[in-house]
DNA sequence: GCAATAAGTCAGGAATTTATGACTACTACA
DNA sequence: TGTAGTAGTCATAAATTCCTGACTTATTGC
């Protein structure tokens, strides 16, 4: 039987480490936002009331190093920087969206 | 069309409340050992090394409120309190398997 | 009565996260 | 040259979360 085992007495949980990279105080609407249009860093700081550049900057800085975002440099007049979901980023959508189903 | 939508423009990300309460130290851990089985507080205390009473206590009271643990009270001759999975944290495991199978 | 176990609570401090405001580096425009 | 926009960094402070050790309440066994 290949039945995925949630039970297992491995030393910490496997879900644990996804889910503190989604922690924090803005990091999910971050991600939110990312699956609706690749995200500027200006912008972000405008669509999001209440947050500052340092917690932004660090959170960007996670989501990518997880893998969830990438970092695109646009060469162009005024020289953009975007940040884009990956590949694992859009395999995140959909649980995502469970998660809005429990709420 | 009923898609469920993602990219709204909603204030906050509606599955940022659930994160939230499933965020910190040990509530992935207290989560994934309840579906496992019925959680004893003593014995949780010495299943998770490193953990320590009043933030099991706290996390427990979280998971709690938030309805994906219930505390049942066991009526018996050493009266115990089990923390037992409600509808909702079932509801949960599947969502939990799918974050361990982006992992 | 006295010690032990279970299930905590409480006060205080340590550690981690988040916020603020000043500053940097680069480009563009007038 | 000076002002503006983009994308940050840095030092510091405030807020939040986590840890430690002492203490409490209730029940059971000796």
């Amino acid at each position: 039987m290949t039945t995925t085992n949630l039970t297992q007495d491995t030393e910490t949980c496997p879900a644990q480490g996804l889910l503190k990279s989604l922690s924090g105080k803005w990091k999910p609407e971050i991600f939110r936002l990312a699956v609706a249009s690749a995200l500027r860093f200006s912008s972000l700081l405008r669509q999001i009331p209440g947050s500052n550049k340092q917690t932004l900057s660090l959170a960007l800085k996670e989501l990518e190093e997880i893998g969830l975002l990438q970092k695109v440099v646009i060469k162009q007049k005024p020289l953009h920087i975007e940040y884009h979901l990956t590949a694992k980023g859009r395999s995140l959508v959909p649980v995502f969206l469970q998660l809005e189903g429990i709420v």
